[in-house]
DNA sequence: CGTGGTTTTGATCATAATCAACGTCTGTGG
DNA sequence: CCACAGACGTTGATTATGATCAAAACCACG
């Protein structure tokens, strides 16, 4: 197993794991912090296509050999172990176990990705801020962190791209679920009031 | 190579090839026709995530063993190949290629359903619209058929519930794609009036 | 033919984008 | 330690886009 293990690298608060375009024969996997994922457009524009913390994957559309579909950054200081594809490929053959697992995580992903299409085409800005909030809340449980309390890594902007809104529609929608006694955030700190009103508010049918 | 073919499918316009909540251990190659997949709310209501033809896959989503996330209804008589996901991996840890190939498949559906989440995050319903049938067009032409006409298999609400808008939107988008002399659609009959100005009006830095 | 389902068009309304101003936080150098 | 610059966050006013409601037109098919 261990000959797999590349290198345990750390990268600094916004530094790069890899950029859209680089060739990579690596599968990362978070150790401790986070990152966001984004591709890039022509005019320097940004779009974040997803929020990775420890435990996570990464690197997962590049697995083929083609390039890095996105860029990863990293939200705060981090470490990530970083795998050989091409290592992991020869060892999985000998241990169809690994590569189930492998499947499982490429096929987990797609669902995610077509999870977050139907939200996001089907709910308005406040549900989908709540939605992230509570997916958030879900991460940091899942993690034995407090579900209630936490705090985000990321700046409005990100989120609202995340979103697929503009930052001051983030604004007023934070404004807005903090009137409905759902959720209160104060810059960075994340206070979920009522995790089960939360829920039920997010549960609209898909 | 055989042996991994369980069976040629049969499905009528409008059956199922496989529902929503069913294990399948299961992959499926479209031979001829093709398909909508959809998600279903409580509601009764339907939500189309992705429509395929002929030399697509299905059921990557459910490749873990794990039940179909989705359904995929024909839009048309076709045929399937079925392909027995547990003979595929027996095969595939005697044949490398045919595993890197599987890994291809499944990493591309990832980058395909990321792009979508971008493209529809960040485009009008009427560019929407415009990317919808360029994109048909381009696979069409994959195809060996006409890139300038062809025959939508799906009904304006199908579209509409893909593209994330209502179906009257899709109509107002058509009547606009036409005044711009880049698309006439009428009924189901497309005809792209100019296919690099419609490739150019789709290109707008993601 | 009619009947039910699609498709189209129109009028009005709701949501989020946009433009603009102001407040707040963070890190840096004096 | 404070002052400052620049990024980030919030709020308000106005506009644009697409949703919604409603009514025709069209079509496919028994």
């Amino acid at each position: 197993m261990d000959e797999l293990i590349v290198c345990n690298l750390r990268i600094g608060r916004g530094a790069a794991l890899y950029h859209a375009g680089t060739a990579s024969r690596h599968l990362y996997f978070i150790r401790l912090g986070s990152f966001k994922t984004l591709y890039c457009c022509e005019q320097g524009h940004q779009l974040v296509t997803g929020f990775a913390m420890s435990n996570q994957a990464l690197g997962l559309e590049a697995i083929t050999g083609e390039c890095h579909a996105c860029s990863a950054l990293a939200l705060e200081d981090s470490e990530v172990m970083s795998i050989s594809y091409s290592g992991l490929e020869r060892l999985a053959q000998d241990m169809p176990a690994l590569q189930a697992n492998l499947n499982r995580l490429l096929s987990r992903e797609i669902r995610r990705s077509q999870h977050m299409l139907i939200t996001w085409g089907h709910y308005s800005a406040q549900e989908r801020l709540a939605i992230f909030v509570l997916g958030l809340s879900r991460r940091f449980a899942a993690r034995g962190y407090s579900a209630h309390h936490f705090v985000l890594r990321m700046s409005r902007e990100d989120i609202a791209s995340f979103i697929g809104v503009r930052s001051e529609t983030i604004c007023r929608s934070i404004t807005q679920l903090r009137e409905l006694q759902l959720v209160n955030i104060e810059g960075r700190n994340v206070e979920i009031i009522h995790l089960a009103q939360l829920e039920a508010f997010c549960q609209r049918g898909y």
